[in-house]
DNA sequence: GAGCACTGC
């Protein structure tokens, strides 16, 4: 049961590195020597070599594909370079994107420490919750979901000259969207006297840009574009992946440059045979490394908690069987839930005489670098998020690692110095594995993307260029979906004002529309709380050993009609823990001219307007306690951590089915089903037929 | 009776 609450939102260690603070005047003889530190360390990175020669390409090619691991510099320095090169006239701005927040900040510091300038001046940062940049920001970093939001604004990016997408390789769902955008608003710039001609030639013709060989419709951005005139657009596609072949050739052939990293020897070692049990395999290969090799500390890869949980326990009990001189083996656990005061443990230096051991979850891959590493377990597994479109189900599975995966695994090894890594498997299975993990937006729900595709002016889903296609069930899975939520109109475009008001949430398109409806329901105010609690990371955490503590604070909250009134009742007593995301949709919400209003202590009215909202997830209960959920027939069951875990209530509906060890339903309310037959009539029984009739020669 | 990792004008 999770139960206690957090002490505000939890934050990325990295986060709270200390930064050296601005501005600094090159008066003082101090910063003098800083500066010329600072210069030498610049001149002494990779990719300074090659300084000349990229900045030349840019100038004479309107793409590039720079390959290349971390440590070459090439995310602080290229900008830089750009800059120096006059990149940044007439105002204009050089953008790079990075798929995660943390990454953002911390090379948007370090650059205006190196450029000699105050943050938020000439080098900035810009990320949801927190902008530091003004109108002199010429180099801005910022994440690429925040990019596409801009997109929404600005369809032309005409504020940038440049913009770098960071490890791309990663292939997030957003960086893989923005690619697509970036395809065509770069080919639209750079045509842009013949597409007006050739919009003058097609009047008539709703879909001008067809047949220019972009294979997208800018239709919407042509006529945006009417009378102003932007530069050709610069794109920079920054990847670690070895293989540089598939963002060239989705880019015409592109250009790609490899530039050497900063990367030490690491030698990798196998196994001679397959390991039944990996987590014995890690705990004879944890005391074999601490009892025979070199002074350095240990990464241990993890599939999540649980595991972490038990091995730490393992090693404990081990350690207590060796000789006092042998047990100097401090271990520490990281994965993303622990609360951030432990999280931080793993940057402190163990004491005098100690070797590390830190039992990670893949958060130990990219998200975090771990200072002091020299020796990586990998027993080549993790779990993965994946999504089955037709039941509407994630399913959370132990699955392989890919070869990239692994090669990453194994970098972590060698960023202070020449390190070693143990691969729990042997030589032959690690060239049976995928070369690299399937990009998310091959496994996840298209509902948001189809919207905010929709909001940019993208008709034509089917067709968008996307540089892999989703399969086409889940994209008419999530058409259907949008249509049922009414953002979609009957010849499947965005509706007004349903659709519009959704795009322009940062949310769940389905939250997106309780909120909507939760305004003329009379309790908008009930819903943002609600929205604002199913949209982050949980504020409930039970560690196992305060278990009781957490089950006792938790009844003080815990509603008998379930999980949503029981986030109303934490944020009427507690409400100053996480109000940064309440306040932000609030914001949006009053723009769009919703009413606010609160229903008070009538929650029946709060919960027929979840049954309004949430009606495709609807289930009711089957004899032996568990529930069929009514649009897929799918058998699930209440996940233990749901308030209403032990109730028997017939009839409910909830807002995530995922598959682990069983199909579980996650945050879950009571509700009447006349309600259902009264407020969803329209789905229930045969509105997806009609959806498919109506749709059916659109898709085929 | 159980929780990989990210992200949003």
């Amino acid at each position: 049961m999770p139960s206690m609450v957090q002490n505000g939102p939890r934050n990325n260690p990295q986060t709270q590195k200390p930064h050296s603070n601005f501005p600094n005047k090159s008066h003082n003889p101090d910063s003098l020597a800083r500066r010329e530190r600072i210069e030498r360390q610049r001149e002494s990175l990779p990719i300074a070599s090659v300084k000349e020669r990229l900045v030349e390409g840019v100038n004479t090619h309107d793409i590039w594909i720079i390959v290349g691991e971390s440590g070459n510099g090439k995310t602080t320095q290229l900008p830089q370079f750009l800059f120096s090169a006059g990149f940044c006239q007439d105002g204009k701005v050089i953008g790079i994107t990075q798929p995660r927040r943390v990454a953002g900040v911390t090379v948007a510091k370090q650059v205006a420490e190196e450029c000699g300038v105050e943050l938020g001046r000439k080098v900035g940062y810009s990320i949801r919750f927190d902008d530091k940049t003004s109108s002199s920001t010429r180099i801005k970093y910022m994440t690429d979901g925040l990019l596409l939001r801009e997109a929404l604004l600005d369809p032309y990016l005409s504020r940038y000259s440049v913009i770098i997408v960071d490890e791309a390789h990663e292939r997030s769902v957003h960086t893989d969207v923005l690619l697509g955008l970036l395809k065509s608003v770069q080919n639209v710039r750079s045509n842009f006297m013949k597409d007006l001609d050739n919009m003058d030639d097609k009047k008539s013709n709703n879909r001008a840009m067809k047949g220019t060989g972009t294979g997208t419709q800018c239709t919407s951005f042509l006529k945006q574009c009417h009378g102003r005139k932007f530069p050709p657009l610069k794109l920079i596609i920054m990847s670690a992946s070895l293989d540089a072949r598939v963002f060239s050739e989705y880019f015409g052939g592109a250009r790609a440059i490899h530039i050497e990293g900063r990367q030490h020897q690491v030698d990798v070692l196998y196994t001679l045979h397959s390991e039944p049990g990996y987590l014995d395999a890690t705990l004879v290969t944890i005391f074999q490394i601490h009892l025979e090799e070199a002074p350095g500390d240990i990464l241990v890869f993890l599939t999540g908690q649980e595991e972490i949980e038990s091995v730490e326990r393992l090693v404990q009990e081990q350690l207590h069987k060796l000789p006092e001189a042998n047990r100097k083996l401090l271990i520490v656990p990281m994965f993303s839930s622990l609360p951030s005061e432990q999280q931080m443990r793993v940057f402190m230096p163990a004491s005098a005489g100690h070797r590390k051991v830190i039992l990670a979850t893949n958060i130990a891959e990219t998200s975090v670098t771990i200072p002091g590493i020299k020796y990586v377990i990998d027993p080549g597994f993790v779990k993965a998020r994946s999504y089955d479109p037709v039941k509407g189900m994630e399913s959370l599975i132990i699955v392989p690692t890919s070869k990239a995966q692994a090669l990453q695994r194994s970098g972590r090894a060698g960023r202070e110095g020449p390190g070693k890594c143990f691969r729990l498997y042997p030589e032959r299975e690690f060239e049976k594995l995928e070369d690299s993990t399937r990009p998310e937006i091959k496994r996840c729900n298209l509902s948001n993307v189809i919207l905010q595709l929709k909001a940019l002016g993208v008709d034509d889903i089917i067709r968008f260029d996307f540089m892999e296609k989703p399969s086409r069930a889940a994209i008419i899975k999530s058409l259907e979906h949008l249509f049922l939520l009414g953002a979609l109109t009957d010849d499947c475009k965005l509706s007004e004002p349903i659709g519009h008001q959704m795009a322009r949430l940062p949310l769940d398109p389905i939250y997106s529309k309780a909120l909507i409806l939760a305004s003329q329901f009379n309790c908008l105010e009930e819903m943002l709380i609600t929205v604002a609690m199913l949209s982050g990371e949980s504020i409930f955490y039970a560690p196992r050993e305060k278990k009781n503590e957490a089950i006792a604070a938790m009844k003080c909250f815990a509603s008998p009609d379930g999980d949503h009134l029981t986030f109303v009742n934490v944020y009427r007593e507690v409400y100053r823990l996480f109000d940064k995301r309440h306040i932000q949709i609030r914001g949006h919400v009053e723009q769009m001219g919703l009413r606010i209003s609160s229903c008070g202590d009538d929650l029946v009215q709060f919960r027929r307007c979840l049954a309004a909202s949430f009606f495709l997830n609807a289930a009711l209960k089957q004899p032996e306690g568990t529930y069929r959920a009514l649009a897929s027939g799918q058998v699930v069951q209440i996940h233990p951590s749901s308030v209403i875990f032990q109730s028997k209530a017939e009839c409910i509906i909830f807002n995530e089915l995922v598959k682990t060890t069983n199909k579980y339903i996650h945050n879950i309310t009571r509700i009447d089903y006349l309600w259902l037959t009264e407020l969803a009539p329209h789905y229930l029984p045969c509105g997806v037929k009609n959806f498919w009739y109506e749709f059916s020669y659109l898709i085929y």
